[in-house]
DNA sequence: ATCAATAATTGATACAGATCAATTTTGATC
DNA sequence: GATCAAAATTGATCTGTATCAATTATTGAT
């Protein structure tokens, strides 16, 4: 079933120490000791495009930490009605859990690297790692106040705003790791952006031809976007 | 402005051995030392019913931790919407880690008190305490969770879910805290909640009497709620 | 290059919940 | 207990988004 493929290096020790992302990544706050312990209790893991990471359901034992792609993260209601909870980005962690089991399920978009971590091995980790647990809670605590942020958007923006707001932040994310923020790539399907602001595909659509009438945006294939005024783009989101 | 009182003591030292909700609160990992180290880092402070405890664009420098009452935690929107991110009860822990401005306003349902911290106080004694850093993490990853589940609540539940579902979770909060479930208060207007699940009042107040018209409920107060079955308030929560 | 499958767009209509508008109920104060 | 303001309920109508339906674009396989 999970075909996940472990990448093995020859030298274990290049793996941490090259890694691009670590900059925007919670192992920053590691110096090269410690990175080196904490190679070791990790390894890096290879998906495919639209290949599951876990269910919700799953057993929780591991965190994950993006080093390449983009992983969306969901949870499935009873009648098939799924709501994605986040899309996540490289230096994004991810893996939550609650009673032993997560609370999401996580699928590839595209093809995925990550480093993958025994729940149980980081947890005794961070015992003897105090920087490390703060930079885990001021990460947590502030991936909180994005879930709250996002509360706002789905209990009380309209379908224009949610849209909006939706690209403005993509290029802001893509700001902070340091790509460029224009234009903009949507590696998720109009689908996946519908479950995503709690809209149909239809009205994501709708809402994508009225931003690009309006001239705010161009769009310059499905997934590649042009934001032709962010003054604009900005007034909608309120 | 704010004339929330600080409540003395002449024993410093009962405080917080005599707290009742202390094992349902991050500081049941400390032990008696470490328990008088902390009493000693807060004060408790009393709110009167709507007192404002902080506003989302304060400077933030404290954190709270319930010991009587209820909160509300919102998000106010540029156009006066409010989006009421939490209602907070005994033991509940809110505030923010992060340094710069809180991510919501806070306001006292009925009389309330509460322990306060200091930030940069609270955030240094973690160093020093690894059991209380694992257990914040936990806390704020659990909260994490409940931010998450309700992404799916505000995204894709129908009003009459919406209701169904508060009305169990707050009934199974008083489970968890030793308070009787059954009936239950509801300590917040109408407004509040409908500003809680993202619908207006009038939806809210049909919604009730809907559930009291299909005996799922009975409406003893606005603010008192008997739960009459129990299967069928969980079956319309799917 | 061609075809089939999938994704995205656009149009027509339906409906859940919002909005506007009265009442009715509750609870605080004298 | 009477009075009054605030909160909650109920009714009538409107509207934004969902749903249903068809068409057009895109992508991947042969």
């Amino acid at each position: 079933m999970n075909t996940a493929q472990t990448i093995y290096q020859h030298n274990s020790h290049t793996r941490c120490s090259l890694c691009k992302i670590r900059s925007y990544s919670f192992c920053r706050c590691l110096n090269d000791k410690d990175l080196q312990i904490f190679h070791d209790i990790s390894t890096e893991k290879k998906y495919r495009n639209n290949q599951n990471i876990f269910l919700q359901q799953d057993k929780s034992s591991n965190l994950y930490n993006i080093t390449e792609g983009n992983v969306k993260i969901y949870q499935l209601l009873n009648d098939g009605r799924i709501q994605i909870i986040g899309f996540l980005y490289p230096g994004d962690f991810f893996g939550s859990y609650k009673n032993g089991k997560y609370n999401y399920s996580a699928d590839a978009i595209g093809e995925v690297r990550a480093c993958v971590f025994a729940q149980e091995k980081l947890d005794k980790y961070i015992e003897k790692n105090i920087p490390l647990a703060k930079e885990l809670l001021h990460l947590t605590s502030h991936e909180l106040t994005l879930a709250q942020d996002r509360m706002s958007v789905l209990g009380k923006f309209g379908a224009t705003e949610r849209l909006g707001k939706f690209i403005f932040n993509v290029s802001e994310q893509r700001k902070r790791i340091g790509w460029k923020n224009n234009p903009i790539s949507l590696p998720m399907t109009r689908q996946d952006i519908a479950d995503y602001l709690g809209l149909t595909i239809e009205t994501v659509s709708r809402e994508f031809s009225k931003l690009k009438t309006s001239n705010i945006i161009k769009i310059l294939s499905a997934k590649q976007i042009f934001i032709s005024d962010f003054e604009k783009l900005v007034n909608i989101t309120t």
